[in-house]
DNA sequence: CTCGGAATATGATGATCGTTCTAGCACCGT
DNA sequence: ACGGTGCTAGAACGATCATCATATTCCGAG
């Protein structure tokens, strides 16, 4: 790999570690330089776009991984139930491990931008539409098709990012797991 | 009233409809006293706390007043349904007539700043304590109780909080609309 | 070894940020 | 009408913001 491909990547890495944190707005370029120790003079040279295409690039990757971690903890589960802890559980660990600091890694940005950055919305649209498909196979695991598989998936997803915004609020991952009592109830397992 | 009175609550009144849109860090002072038309030099008069306190004590002032439109809503429900119906038809039509500018009023201020702002955050958990309480009592509506009301009221909020950010990063009201769906089947309504 | 573009360093740009200061206006009870 | 205080006007503070221009170094291809 190339020089220039290593501070791109610690670059993005360092800003999705930031943004998850302390949003779009509350990020500023010299802090993502000093945290990526990367050279100041070249972030417009990698990053035409500035700090909006820094952002949604950054918020694709970090979405990627994330849902690298949860396949794989999905795919360990022995059955539907399993499934449902490790999906919690992987975010309960990242807000205590945190102090919760860290839920949704791209809720924040996502709410702030929506409305005034259309690449950083994409993005966020695209991380989400990767999640909700995995929420929807996950569905599609306890029987059900079409479009109630669909609205299911929907309604996981969006139980669970609520859940973290709740989550950081209180200080406390009660609310994943009332939301995951109530979502066993509701799955049947 | 007098004039200082009226002041305050027209900066408080702005606070909560920018803060709304673009979060914590994406509002400056200086567009507050111009969308409030009140004066800047008494801005630290008022609220010495400076921004940290306009902004949590807007956001207190603009969770009373959801509070209570939704609570009217819900009082004009003929049943569990409609209720339900009342409470998701309240937010998306916010989505809809703001061009989804709006969504929850709170959730992005609170995800900016719940790890750097202690009255920021304390105002936010104040704001979701009383919304938990009013999902609690539609959760005795359908003839819950105890910790099982908890768990769902919690489930609720959460779910309509998730459904929001995403109906926001989709400019569709479609989340809300399969939460919706979900929840009737939850529900059994 | 050399040459040329890729990558980095440095610093300045104007703007805006939150905060604070000192005057001075306006309105109150007496 | 008067004194006093509640409130406002307006500017200036240093800091930081995103962005960009220019100069310099690095590194691989020929």
């Amino acid at each position: 790999m190339k020089k220039g491909e290593r501070s791109k990547a610690r670059i993005l890495e360092a800003t999705g570690h930031l943004l998850a944190r302390q949003g779009y707005h509350g990020t500023g370029l010299a802090q993502i330089v000093k945290e990526a120790d990367a050279p100041r003079g070249s972030l417009y040279f990698h990053f035409p776009g500035g700090k909006e295409e820094i952002a949604a690039r950054a918020l694709v990757e970090v979405g990627r991984r994330t849902r690298g971690e949860l396949a794989t903890a999905l795919e360990g589960a022995r059955s539907v139930g399993d499934a449902l802890d490790a999906l919690l559980g992987y975010f309960a660990e990242q807000l205590r491990a945190s102090d919760f600091e860290l839920g949704c890694p791209v809720a924040t940005v996502a709410l702030e931008a929506a409305a005034t950055s259309a690449p950083v919305r994409e993005a966020a649209l695209e991380v989400y539409g990767a999640w909700q498909e995995l929420a929807t196979r996950f569905a599609h695991g306890v029987g059900l098709e079409g479009d109630a598989a669909n609205d299911m998936g929907l309604a996981i997803l969006s139980t669970i990012e609520g859940a973290l915004l709740l989550a950081r609020v209180q200080r406390s991952t009660e609310p994943l797991e009332a939301s995951g009592r109530v979502l066993r109830k509701l799955l049947g397992v």
